[in-house]
DNA sequence: CAAAGCGAGTGATTGCGGTCACACCGACCT
DNA sequence: AGGTCGGTGTGACCGCAATCACTCGCTTTG
């Protein structure tokens, strides 16, 4: 499928990229449509191409040596995923399917390391996105370490909370949360754990459920005494 | 302490750079002893200064919210830490410990950014480097997600031995085997379950002590069948 | 030389969280 | 309607790994 500059220009990582570069690039970029569960990058291989996300929600998973799925990350519309073979071409490790039908568009590396070279801006913005991914993942893990579980499932819980809401500690909303099953998955813990716990946000009136795609936080403060392990649940 | 062009030369990932370019980072660079168990970096503060290390072993640590040690990665002679920021002028994510008495060099991160405007060598090495660790973090993590313990240990395990090892399969060493504690702390167990574990590799003449600092493979295959959980322990 | 400290090995106990087995609900098909 | 499917709520059971409380051996240190 055809793909514009314009739809190029309306990612933010590739916004400062002059016109012409845009146009060239362009041409050698192609439109892919996936459909709910749909597999964007392949796990192991060689990508040739990193995905700019136009429409729809992706998730980076990994799978255990036993077949669990593990989740790692999620893509938004004008987020990009599989750069990582920008810096030493190696494989993308990890899968990244599609959580809802997605329309991506597919920039060839090639062509991004060529211009990385005139433009230290595009270089420079990928590096920022490696480090934040890494700072992303330290996080994650230092999550992961935690002995008690409904702390765990807070912090993710409140990982997950808007910038702004987690320093003025007002009232706010997740949207699009995961299911019980997805954060079970990102903690290695059961499902029914994660239900549990849940279920004890929602009787103490923390948190509470407005229809699917809509996670109500009514109680930031104590969301937060939790998930630093200040208060027990 | 005085830095001599020469010293800066031996790391791997400034020897490329040019003579005169040595010299003028040698200047604005310090040498700085560290004792066992000495903090080289400090998580959360801005570090102005790339580490590289000379002598000794570190270690990148961070700590649980109740307090527990988590250990992430090591640094060997010749390598460096704490170039996180260089891309983002971000905090340092985590803590750096001297595990043994180590030598090593502060190089200022704003020299490192200026050069690397014009050596895209240093820039393209710094983004290898942060690659290398978000593959080895992926990995990391996705043992974390292992239900079974014994396998957990015999991944970790298998992550330390030599590359060549691991491919022919022969017997093999590693060097400075990281303590129980430390490996129970990395993949958050209690060193009891890890002594378990080692206890019954020993017994079936998978590995063998050899003094402190030695730990001998005498069944590469075996382990990695551990590991992959092909088999059960 | 004790003394102290660290790393390692081991048994007994116990409680937490995984697993299994359900029921329930809303959404979307024919 | 009836059917299915995905996400969720909940109780019962039980096994595994954390915890505790030791001992042992080796280094380091005064």
């Amino acid at each position: 499928m055809q793909v514009t500059p314009e739809l190029l220009g309306t990612f933010p990582g590739l916004k400062p990229l002059p016109q012409t570069t845009l146009v060239q690039l362009a041409q050698q970029s192609s439109v892919r449509k996936f459909a709910r569960r749909a597999v964007v990058l392949n796990a192991g291989v060689r990508e040739e191409c990193v995905c700019f996300l136009f429409e729809g929600r992706l998730q980076g998973v990994d799978f255990t040596i036993d077949g669990r799925e593990v989740g790692l990350y999620f893509v938004e519309p004008g987020d990009f995923c599989g750069e990582l073979g920008m810096f030493d071409r190696g494989p993308q490790p990890e899968f990244v399917i599609a959580l809802t039908a997605a329309v991506a568009v597919f920039v060839p590396m090639d062509s991004l390391r060529e211009i990385s070279m005139q433009a230290p801006v595009l270089l420079s913005m990928l590096g920022e996105r490696l480090a934040a991914r890494v700072r992303q993942m330290t996080r994650q893990r230092s999550l992961l370490g935690l002995p008690n579980i409904s702390q765990r499932v807070c912090c993710q819980l409140w990982m997950l909370v808007p910038e702004k809401a987690q320093e003025s500690l007002q009232d706010t909303v997740i949207m699009n949360p995961p299911t019980h099953m997805e954060i079970a998955i990102m903690l290695s813990l059961s499902r029914e754990s994660v239900s549990r716990v849940f279920q004890i946000l929602q009787t103490r009136q923390i948190v509470k459920r407005d229809g699917p795609g809509m996670l109500l936080i009514t109680d930031t403060g104590a969301l937060k005494q939790l998930a630093e392990g200040a208060e027990e649940l």
